[in-house]
DNA sequence: TAAAATTAAACAAACGTTTAATTGAGATTG
DNA sequence: CAATCTCAATTAAACGTTTGTTTAATTTTA
């Protein structure tokens, strides 16, 4: 007899589905070897084996490797803005806590997902127009615009001065913080901390990290009239 | 008669020599693309079309992909150094003059060669051990010794505070112009500068860059007894 | 027993590199 | 001065791998 039966197709089915475990375990796997070796430079078949999956499962469930890419960000992306909104309306909370919060929320979360964010960095750098390029870009718009507010208000009110360039402000931010993310091995070598674990290097150089940017924003923002 | 010529090798004879034209166009072009495209995003042959040339003269020339982008770091990185010695040694020079032209010396070098710094920011992003990465890593060793120098002789004069992580201060600084350099268009999109010349925007934003990066420093480095 | 998950194998295309043959310009020769 | 020789420069074609993706068959699950 002949067989009629067509090929089931995940990737095309899969709207909004829950993720299965093994789609969890391929993205995590995904993300720290694209970290660590770029995009083009990770192979599907590096993938697959060290999430210890058969290569055809990734197109299977993701429909490509782009799509996995894709999938990630979305993944990573999601509950961004959230708590932001409701710290800016928070009238209990004096204008620079609400600043010194936002840089702790900023340095915390993108310590805990530090593949994560080394792939974003890498995909800000490449040249062409691409649908995580346009992801990333209107997440940046929205932040950006929350912290436009804030700073506002802070003017407002008299504790910060004027003409703060905002872009600026958050350049260096997120270029600190991504410089450090991206480069903590030569930061390592260059004051010798070798010995120390990892875990206890994390946690110093978090706590580093909040500390140093506080002082700058706090510099940039004071209004000393 | 039987023909026992051999092939001529020009990577292997080439230990110093002058770097011809069609060498330095080959580089050029590679720059360009690799910054755009990342390293294993640019393909030999992308780079030798664009080139015009013909694929096999760049193995001729340089003996491989990655001894291309050994070439291409080693004429960038040649001259580095000499300038900031002559500077640190200055006595007529006050110590935040030094550090505000070191500021515009890093920032007028990295714009001036916004390809090679591009691909310098992605190569420090990999993960895996090669001989760029320690080539990058030996010269920031260097720089951060002279500058290491330069704050400990305004502490000496009493013009810095003390403690200063002089590591966490070039993060700042790097981090600050490369985020800048990898996003410049999101720069120009959320500032809506999308009208400005190419030129014009360069020029602003270098000043602009210049000032903020003067103001953060004066801001950690100023002793305020 | 029907649908979904999983597999090994195959696919064409692109990759970095090498080969072997040809071209071209300058030196050497008759 | 023309002919010859020499060797670096240049070429098209081929090399063997690796790439992302698809196929068709099999196993698992419910």
């Amino acid at each position: 007899m002949f067989n009629f039966k067509q090929p089931f197709n995940f990737a095309s089915a899969m709207s909004k589905t829950e993720l299965t475990e093994k789609q969890l375990a391929i993205m995590e796997t995904a993300e720290k070897l694209i970290a660590d070796n770029g995009y083009d430079g990770t192979s599907i078949r590096d993938i697959a084996h060290a999430a210890d999956v058969n290569v055809a499962m990734i197109s299977y469930y993701f429909g490509s490797k782009e799509k996995l890419l894709q999938a990630i960000f979305e993944r990573r992306t999601e509950y961004w803005r959230t708590n932001l909104e409701s710290l800016i309306e928070d009238k209990s909370v004096g204008s620079f806590e609400k600043i010194y919060k936002l840089i702790d929320n900023y340095v915390e979360k993108i310590f805990n997902q530090t593949c994560f964010h080394r792939i974003m960095a890498q995909q800000q750098m490449t040249n062409e127009d691409s649908p995580i390029k346009d992801l990333i870009l209107e997440t940046k718009k929205g932040n950006q615009e929350l912290i436009k507010r804030l700073i506002q208000s802070g003017q407002k009110k008299g504790d910060f001065k004027k003409n703060v360039d905002t872009a600026l402000m958050m350049t260096t931010m997120m270029g600190t913080i991504n410089q450090l993310l991206t480069t903590q091995h030569h930061y390592k070598v260059l004051n010798n901390l070798q010995d120390l674990s990892e875990e206890e290097f994390q946690k110093q150089i978090k706590k580093k990290l909040s500390t140093h940017l506080k002082a700058i924003f706090k510099a940039i923002l004071q209004n000393e009239e």
